[in-house]
DNA sequence: TTTTTTCTACGAAAAAATTCGTAAATAAAT
DNA sequence: ATTTATTTACGAATTTTTTCGTAGAAAAAA
């Protein structure tokens, strides 16, 4: 499983929610939202290695490329969320969904979502014990 | 906040769960759970420096030193999953939960849980817009 | 046309994190 | 008593990640 570093991961988010873009608007959507300003260059490099690690593709038809993320946004975060819940959590999902309730940082239509999925995973049947070591 | 690297969260665990340890017994804890091996002094190390960084302290009455977790773990995970909520979720916590159970990676007795978690949380009342960006 | 700006490529510096080797002291074993 | 094993300290090598500078080509502006 390819894991995105954590600058890396900010790339792909802009390009997973802006479409394709160049390494200037990238680079530009991140030094506006971030505290953190880097050189243009900075991000091209990066842009690049991701490029060779096949986490992004470019079309280089005009001079100015265009990048598009190749990573599937569903399945990097499903690969750094297992990562993350073994590391932190010790492999307890519960446990960690339980601490993001507790922190009161999800709004009612959420906490609705959440039950009906809930329910609706339940109604699955038999999955009494095949997880939490 | 103190932002542990992944390698001293894992001795953070151990200590977490074991309790106060000697890096001997931290060294082989992670070597056995763990398919990667790495020497006795590099254990060492790292708890040395966790030591200088304030995570650990230890008790040097003995020429065997015994260290034990400064940082707490719940206010560590605290720090960790509000990080991994920004960077991998774009702060969208409820999204995160339904990965999470989406991948049906919770058995039904934490489901329970964590629905009456939720029935709970409901019940504070006005918590209906006060998140998600 | 000349100058200035905007790109890419690329090497390499800088920073962060991980790993190990060696020496010296103490303890344990023979 | 001598040898062997264990432990700490510590510097430094390695690896990974991030950052930047410079050069050259293309485009835009003057």
């Amino acid at each position: 499983m390819i894991r995105p570093t954590e600058s890396e991961l900010e790339i792909l988010q802009v390009l997973w929610s802006e479409g394709p873009c160049t390494v200037r608007l990238v680079h530009e959507k991140l030094n506006g939202d971030r505290q953190k300003e880097v050189g243009y260059t900075t991000t091209l490099k990066l842009m690049q290695i991701m490029l060779e690690k096949g986490l992004l593709a470019r079309d280089e038809s005009q001079r100015t490329h265009v990048y598009r993320a190749l990573a599937e946004e569903s399945a990097i975060r499903q690969g750094l969320l297992q990562r993350f819940v073994d590391t932190a959590f010790r492999g307890s999902a519960s446990q960690l969904v339980m601490e993001l309730l507790g922190q009161h940082q999800t709004d009612a239509q959420e906490l609705e979502a959440i039950r009906q999925l809930i329910d609706r995973i339940e109604q699955e049947g038999d999955r009494s014990a095949d997880y939490e070591k």
